[in-house]
DNA sequence: AAAAACATCAAGAAAGTATCAAGACGCTCC
DNA sequence: GGAGCGTCTTGATACTTTCTTGATGTTTTT
């Protein structure tokens, strides 16, 4: 049950996430490692994990606001991890959406046995939630991956999806070509802004009425990209 | 949802039984108790509960077994309440088929959150709605096994059929290979794309006009399938 | 005006996909 | 217990799409 499924952490503390992925890993389980909630939210999107184990105790947000908003789109499993121990903490995550509330500190066998359970439960439906990016005549949905240009589907490939759905979630912020790169191509591709400028190009010819005058997807001369959102 | 889900609880201690019923009841729940896992498993199979709840520590029965004979013929959400809080019993409990496992003593609101979360999991699995299917000139009748084209009855194998309900019940969705994987072969061929790719092919030459133009299961490269409903 | 950064095109390489078919396997029926 | 049948698994091969890369022209910055 456990073979190759993908798990995404999102917990800050360094050492806390050092013995999760020492443990999940040396079961068998696939890693996505998020270390704030904004991480979190765009690999849970970019990926769809199999289980999200998240930590309530984030620098960027409250993780219990966190839960309710991946509800709104997805029933990925989520398994809480948290120092406090208190009733109505574990009451409001899981009225939130949670499927379990572990209180640290805990043993590796059970975290397994009920991450276990989790991947048990999503094996029974998936959601029928939806989660809708729209900007003007451009619709992007997240839960069955889909992009729209004034209704008509627009086929992406992997990266040029990719690379819309980041800067569609940054929306109005600048991203620069380093996180880009890092996001899409991996840390190893951080440099090469080549690949960036090619696949920039391809989404305008197909999101674009005149990529030579964009509408969405703006660049910043020296800095990176940007979406607007049309007003 | 949680308004009038019918309750079985298993348990021979009295206080701990008369706690359970006070908590339950003034929240609306309506109960069945048993007092040996016997009895326990004759109002399960006389009723079919919304959520059990079972106590570890029965006089004629371990509770492990219980829940492994229950997990045979339903898959009620089983929720484990136990004095016992090593770490072994939970992973038992839990791998037997519990799907949560609370340690006594346990505040009353825990309780109900995590009563709460069992039924939520309980409506997922109960289908996403309605057991027949249609698409265009595809029909599915999930309660008979039939699958219809035009009226004409298509003759599937065990597999194209579970290939076919799984993409048909997340119609509109991309399901990623692995996901496709898991529910139809198994966690342990969970990277066994090339199945996927014969198995599409089949199901295509069976239910598609022109295979190489499908109208249905669609293939969306470097990610998985999805089936789309024409319209 | 020169340099740097950016946009675009297109072709070869790589990765992923479709299909056929033969053998393995398990089942039923005789 | 074996023959026959349908299904599943596996390998080979052709095909399609995507990715990568270099060349070339344009825009922006200095």
């Amino acid at each position: 049950m456990t073979h190759g499924a993908l798990v995404l952490i999102i917990e800050d503390e360094l050492q806390m996430r050092r013995f999760l992925r020492a443990s999940l890993v040396s079961h068998g389980f696939r890693l996505l490692e998020a270390g704030d909630a904004k991480e979190g939210m765009a690999l849970a999107t970019a990926h769809q994990p199999d289980v999200i184990l998240l930590d309530l105790g984030l620098p960027d947000a409250d993780g219990i606001d966190l839960t309710r908003e991946l509800r709104g789109w997805t029933k990925t499993p989520i398994v809480v991890i948290s120092a406090r121990g208190q009733e109505a903490d574990k009451v409001n995550a899981l009225d939130a959406g949670a499927d379990d509330y572990l209180t640290k500190p805990f043993g590796v066998n059970e975290l397994l046995a009920r991450i276990r359970v989790a991947l048990r439960h999503a094996n029974q439906a998936r959601g029928t939630g939806s989660l809708v990016l729209e900007f003007g005549r451009l619709r992007i949905d997240l839960t069955s991956r889909e992009v729209t240009l004034e209704g008509e589907p627009v086929r992406l490939t992997p990266i040029e999806y990719r690379l819309l759905t980041l800067l569609a979630q940054n929306a109005g912020k600048v991203l620069t070509h380093r996180q880009i790169l890092v996001e899409v191509w991996g840390p190893e591709h951080a440099t090469q802004n080549h690949y960036l400028r090619v696949y920039m190009a391809q989404l305008r010819r197909k999101v674009e009425r005149d990529s030579a005058r964009p509408d969405f997807l703006i660049t910043e001369p020296g800095i990176g990209y940007r979406l607007r959102a049309p007003g």
